[in-house]
DNA sequence: TTTTTATATGCCAAATCTTGCATACAAATA
DNA sequence: TATTTGTATGCAAGATTTGGCATATAAAAA
């Protein structure tokens, strides 16, 4: 009971659920410094809404070096089929808008491993600019 | 978005979930008093959640004399995808008992509508033991 | 060893939510 | 009309949450 209710708590708040959609749609892992430039918010307001939805048990996090790749927890029948359930419920403007600046982030990795870190939105810009081009 | 959001906040409260289940799991309308029974809790938390649910647009009210009828709102695909995605996840212990308690309570209806109103327990178990009888 | 970099977290004030009581309201009944 | 009954809601205190800043931490780089 008491473990649903915190999984619905942290679903009920516009930046976790915005994260919880990004990390459905994209299917893949991904770092803080991937968050702050798809949603456009500060860094601490990322690792703030990941540490409450991964006190939900919702996301798994692995450190890599300095960086920490978070991932959806699969790991028991009730969160997948939250996820699939969400997948289609989680539609919206601001989830697309969310998921396209994304895509473009994710560009800049290599060896599907995220090599920038937090860098400004210009410089943001040039490099996925360079990248598209390469 | 902010809809959602609201549904998402409407469901993230103990008491507001045990109501929500007891609506998916028994498929019918309820009124204030028989959810008081039971829930087990004071009329105006009831009324309290109840409204919270409905401005997030998960139910619908019917009055009927002094009663109030509240029902899942099913008017749109996604309340219907999250009612049936509810109907599994929403497995516990205590909405368990709540769905026996409000069983035993809906024994008192007669043609399917609530003649009993807000009376206290010990009148209660004896009005059910007194019509299983019969 | 010092500095940089990616991420996490303590703290504080503002905003929001919860809880219980008392009371309001509306429809039925006397 | 006065009363009862089922339901809704205003209010205030206490609890929780949010948002932003500053800083802590840990691993890599210099």
């Amino acid at each position: 009971m008491n473990n649903k209710i915190n999984v619905l708590r942290a679903l009920a708040d516009e930046t976790r659920l915005r994260i919880i959609n990004l990390f459905i749609k994209s299917g893949q892992n991904l770092c803080v410094c991937e968050l702050m430039d798809a949603l456009k918010i500060p860094q601490y307001s990322v690792s703030k809404a990941l540490t409450i939805i991964r006190n939900a048990d919702l996301l798994t996090a692995e450190k890599e070096g300095t960086w920490v790749y978070y991932e959806l927890n699969k790991n028991t029948t009730e969160n997948k089929n939250l996820f699939s359930f969400l997948k289609n419920y989680l539609s919206d403007k601001v989830f697309l808008e969310d998921e396209l600046r994304l895509n473009e982030r994710l560009i800049l990795r290599e060896n599907n491993k995220c090599v920038v870190g937090i860098i400004p939105e210009k410089d943001l810009l040039k490099m996925i600019k360079g990248k598209a081009k390469a």
